[in-house]
DNA sequence: AAGGTATGTTAGTCTTTACTTACTAAGGGG
DNA sequence: CCCCTTAGTAAGTAAAGACTAACATACCTT
């Protein structure tokens, strides 16, 4: 818990990809092993990490147990980084509402 | 430049509180260094890494040179984890203006 | 020019971290 | 009950990182 955790975790590219990997989708340690070129265990012992940091979750079936990425997780960083925007605030609304456009304009959402 | 040299940089709590201490106000080294229980050398070096991920700006001013914070430094980093709120990127907006709203309020303004 | 001030750089130390191999634990299926 | 699968843990290693002390450089003042 706590910003350093968090920026900690991500600091590793590894991890990221991990973070990305199972945004969507709940996974097991196997398959995320299988999208880096690190043993298991290595995966492992980042999952620790960023289990640690509160940026996913577990839930165990049986034999395997399934992460996935828990976005709350980032808040805190995200508000400390936020604050160097905090008088141009406006500027993030304006970026917010052109990102929100331009989604609904990819998927044709009139 | 790039998410992998920001999210480095962030890592150390130290180099995390540098850029706070320059987000407002442009800063020497010496001054920097004063606020740390660590050595000028090492602040200095903390700059170097800081500077390399393009999240402060130097100003040479004779003998001494200024540091200030680069906010725009931290756009890639906030993009990547906005990715995890993407699909509720409204939410986001309306946390925005509630922030902007209440902005108005304290310096009251209509 | 001389000496003080502000900063960057180098070399070396100590700690942390990411990784591997080997082992352990627990569940599921024959 | 045995064995295979899935995952976590331990010990050891090599590389990266943060720090200090010592030195180098540039500017400024007198």
């Amino acid at each position: 818990m706590g910003m350093d955790a968090v920026a900690h975790a991500l600091t590793e590219p590894n991890r990221r990809e991990i973070l990305r990997l199972v945004r969507d989708d709940e996974r097991t340690v196997g398959d995320i092993a299988s999208h880096f070129p690190v043993t298991r265990p290595a995966i492992s012992q980042h999952l620790r990490v960023l289990e640690h940091a509160e940026l996913v979750t577990v839930r165990a079936d049986g034999n395997r147990r399934f992460y996935r990425a828990r976005p709350e997780g980032l808040v805190e960083l995200r508000g400390w980084m936020e604050s160097f925007w905090r008088d141009s605030l406006a500027t993030l609304k304006v970026e917010v509402e052109r990102e929100l456009w331009n989604q609904r304009k990819e998927r044709n959402d009139p």
